[in-house]
DNA sequence: GTTTATGCAAAGGCTTTGCATTTCA
DNA sequence: TGAAATGCAAAGCCTTTGCATAAAC
């Protein structure tokens, strides 16, 4: 099961991240991860949780920033802010390389892909001698349902 | 003088959306501007109140924020969050499209331009009906400066 | 046995809100 | 004059911090 695969895979890939930095590796910080892959889109911290309240794992609001920053140093989560004050959170491990479309009309965000984002990264590099990290694309605008609304209201 | 043509430009076209829409014409309303477009580079919300009250003019940070959302909605100034939850602001007249490289290290923040990000627009528009009002583009990772002093600690 | 992480609650920082006062139209 | 904007302070929301307790190593 490609599920069960990956989570053995990041699982193995933030125990080594653990391990390298001189990290414990404490079972909230393994439940957190593995809830945070059990879903796919976005999600905030209070979503978080409530999702893992509901279940097995109970975790304090502060574990979950912390570990969120962890992760996001490893490279297994990326944090966004499309709109307001509040950081959005989704898993970044094979997960292909993606931006964003925010339609300011419903809020809902769209992904797409686009391998000239690429090609910008790379000149940034050569040129500017900017070591690339990552990167994030919003494009803000009207989606496509909201616009068909508009015509006809 | 090119400053004085654009200050004039912009409040031009700030009274004209306030008329448009409405609004009505305060002096604060476009002493905020006339603020905004006095420097270059980025701003967030104390500093320009900090830059008014030495100034002429002292408004309170209430109006400031309410300023700051008619400006972007006329797209005379755009709101960034590069890294925390502090919003940044610059101005968006009449200056040439760019995107941003953030600096993990430094956490200087510079201009470059790319018009394939242009092209991704249009194919956004074209693909996913998607309709553009601006787009952001941050690249994160380390500076030119920051990366010789790694080298050399 | 140390040292680090967790959990809780309190503090903090940025932003928004409510309401009395002022000002534009 | 009437509706909208301002200013101030209080409230809100998300996030971080401090400290006692628990748990890795």
């Amino acid at each position: 099961m490609v599920v069960a695969e990956q989570q053995a895979n990041v699982q193995r890939i933030f125990s080594e991240y653990l391990e390298r930095h001189g990290h414990r590796k404490t079972p909230e910080r393994f439940a957190i991860l593995s809830e945070v892959y059990a879903h796919d889109g976005h999600f905030d911290i209070e979503r978080l949780y409530g999702r893992m309240k509901t279940k097995k794992y109970r975790v304090s609001r502060a574990t979950l920033y912390n570990t969120m920053d962890l992760l996001i140093d490893c490279e297994l989560v990326r944090r966004h802010r499309f709109i307001g004050t509040q950081a959005q959170f989704e898993k970044a491990h094979s997960y292909r390389q993606h931006d964003h479309l925010v339609c300011a009309q419903c809020g809902e965000v769209q992904e797409f892909c686009d391998p000239r984002i690429q090609q910008i990264r790379n000149t940034v590099t050569e040129v500017m001698g900017f070591t690339v990290r990552y990167h994030a694309l919003q494009i803000h605008g009207v989606c496509r349902n909201c616009q068909a609304k508009r015509q006809t209201p």
